[in-house]
DNA sequence: TCATTAATGTCGAAT
DNA sequence: ATTCGACGTTAATGA
């Protein structure tokens, strides 16, 4: 990890075209050849950046660092205020917890609580633009299609009725419902038009309940 | 701007929760606040990181940063190899050329591109869920709505068909055009689906043309 | 403040 | 290598 303090001007020329006048930067090489400039503000995203793979070319105070695609991020060094490199190793990953993936798996065991007597018939079913999240039946026997997101936008409406679209077809009837922890209030109002039942979870609830659940049913 | 290399951990409890086994790692602390724990590869997202405004208070090696929202990020520092300050101030923004904005701009300038014998009615035009990006009309004098995306995705394909839902009861028969630089696959096969027209064009080329374009017609 | 939308989105997984 | 969907998306913009 090299750090660098320096007065710079960057140019990238790549997806778009940017320019950053000249100013006093953070420059950050890592080991693994990324080059990051970041100023002293502005949340995590660098003013500039070339992720690896990727090659640097330094030459009289400029900087050509280009990535296979060919784009190109240009910086003209003039004035070092301080260099510093560092070896870091590398260490263990981040570990995360609380993804919409676990959510899937705790509504697949316990489908009774976005509908009571709902069963499950098959996680992921796959239709030919993409796999429902859970396919399940109700106690009539009746389809139910389960769209499931940490926060319900209007995408996931979009997504479920898109799956709906293609399930009815195969399947006759099926009934569409968007499972979410957030609901976007335009999310909302676009499934009800569409007739799609929107049910709100709480994922440490969810969580919780298990063992209580387990023993109910 | 500080700069620490130091051997740490890191937990984060908001949205989700995280933990950051020690190791040695990059933190920088912005001054505005924000701080970012960075590794030595990995391109550009910091491996944990808390934006401004937040607050940060540090007490025996223990870093608890705390945001409004009652996110926190506690950092344990162990070993500190590197550490030093230093004044960047505020510098000239980035220039951006060639997004979405100007490539909006340029189309409408320029609607013959899209489609000969287009006719600008109006940019930006109004419904009840948000502006279709250019309005027109074509030769015969039928309605053309035009969605522009530097990249066409799936989404953009549902944003044009809700305005299109919406355009039909006012305007009578609207036709569809998606332009983009880019498609994926799955928003033309969509958007064919659904008798939109997919339109690529060339930001270069386009600014290119300009002149061509304004002596033609 | 909230809601909407673009982004050099990035990142990871599946194809 | 491409395509797809999730993301602590972030960040900017308009109501």
């Amino acid at each position: 990890m090299r750090m660098l303090i320096a007065r710079c001007s960057v140019d990238y020329a790549g997806r778009l075209s940017t320019h950053l006048p000249s100013a006093v930067r953070l420059l950050l090489v890592k080991a693994d050849g990324s080059v990051l400039v970041h100023a002293d503000d502005g949340g995590y995203k660098p003013l500039n950046w070339m992720s690896a793979p990727c090659t640097l070319a330094e030459e009289d105070g400029v900087w050509r660092v280009r990535n296979r695609a060919g784009e190109t991020m240009t910086i003209t060094v003039e004035e070092v205020l301080h260099d510093s490199s560092h070896h870091l190793g590398t260490g263990a990953a981040l570990v995360k917890d609380g993804v919409e993936r676990q959510l899937q798996a705790l509504l697949a065991e316990r489908c009774q609580v976005i509908r009571p007597g709902l069963r499950l018939v098959r996680r992921e079913y796959r239709t030919d633009i993409g796999p429902v999240d859970l396919l399940c039946r109700d106690e009539a026997g009746a389809y139910v299609a389960v769209e499931i997101k940490r926060r319900a936008e209007i995408d996931g409406v979009e997504q479920l009725t898109r799956y709906l679209e293609r399930l009815r077809p195969q399947l006759g009837e099926v009934a569409g419902v968007l499972v979410a922890c957030e609901f976007r209030p335009q999310a909302r109002v676009l499934a009800t038009d569409r007739g799609i039942d929107c049910v709100q979870v709480d994922y440490g609830a969810l969580r919780g309940v298990e063992s209580d659940v387990l023993t109910l049913f």
